[in-house]
DNA sequence: ATGGTGGCGCGGCCA
């Protein structure tokens, strides 16, 4: 039986939650993870995301961060830290869904690579690689999503040569994120034949969504169990046309998933 | 054009 696991940078669960109730009901995934949900907990909208038929555990704060994972199985081991770095910001959730680790990220910006906030986000990376290091040794089905606020490779920017050595596309940044990748862990949207200048965020200035000047920073990565059972991986771009939309679409992607004892 | 837009919250920060 299919299960959909997505990723969504909502940049603000108050303004955009109409849009979520209204993806959830048409895209029915199992998991959804959010980021930039910007309300503290008790200000989280528990009741109607219940009412649309899915569970919820959240780490959020005021004004900046917040994650969330939204799941239609309740979810359990809920982890709010990132074990061993000391970080008042929420950016970090795990949970347990059906059997599967979820680890849903709201990577640091970093402004610009000369920056303190560009350490910070280095030091951040650096600390969730090395628990990600330690869930790679399982074979439990494991999933790493949400907003990288890293793009891969070139491939995955609109102009490489304006955004070089920039931040989002610098090499420590991809360095740290290769890490991830080294570990086992699959960009599951590679897996599969994609148009070219497919993006998954894109700048609300300067009209940058209609002329597709975008990234794809928002990734969803799959141990090796899992990602030989991952059928696809897309981006949906049906929720960045709408009136108000956040900056980023949501990505998607499809398991097919077997019994442990194979297919 | 070193800007532009959007969210939060009401001045300025962050993305």
């Amino acid at each position: 039986m299919p299960v959909k696991i997505a990723t969504w940078n909502v940049n603000s669960l108050k303004v955009r939650l109409p849009q979520v109730l209204d993806w959830l009901a048409t895209e029915e995934p199992d998991v959804l993870a959010l980021q930039e949900t910007k309300l503290t907990d008790d200000n989280f909208p528990e009741l109607d995301i219940q009412a649309a038929g899915y569970h919820a555990v959240y780490s959020g704060q005021k004004t900046y961060n917040g994650v969330a994972i939204l799941s239609r199985q309740p979810a359990d081991a809920v982890l709010r830290d990132v074990p061993d770095f000391d970080d008042p910001q929420r950016r970090f959730l795990a949970a347990t869904v059906a059997g599967m680790r979820v680890i849903n990220l709201y990577v640091v910006n970093g402004q610009a690579v000369d920056s303190d906030k560009y350490a910070y986000k280095l030091a951040w990376l650096k600390a969730v690689g090395e628990h990600l290091a330690n869930l790679c040794r399982s074979s439990m089905p494991l999933v790493v999503l949400g907003d990288f606020n890293i793009a891969p490779k070139d491939e995955d920017v609109h102009d490489p040569a304006a955004w070089r050595d920039r931040i989002l596309c610098s090499k420590a940044e991809r360095s740290a994120l290769a890490k991830f990748t080294g570990l086992g862990l699959t960009d599951t949207f590679r897996l599969f034949p994609q148009a070219e200048k497919s993006f998954s965020w894109w700048d609300y200035r300067a009209a940058a969504f209609r002329r597709n000047l975008g990234l794809r920073i928002d990734l969803i990565l799959a141990n090796p169990s899992l990602a030989a059972q991952c059928t696809a991986c897309v981006i949906d771009t049906g929720p960045r046309k709408l009136e108000r939309p956040s900056d980023h679409a949501p990505v998607v992607a499809e398991f097919e998933l077997w019994e442990r004892n194979g297919p």
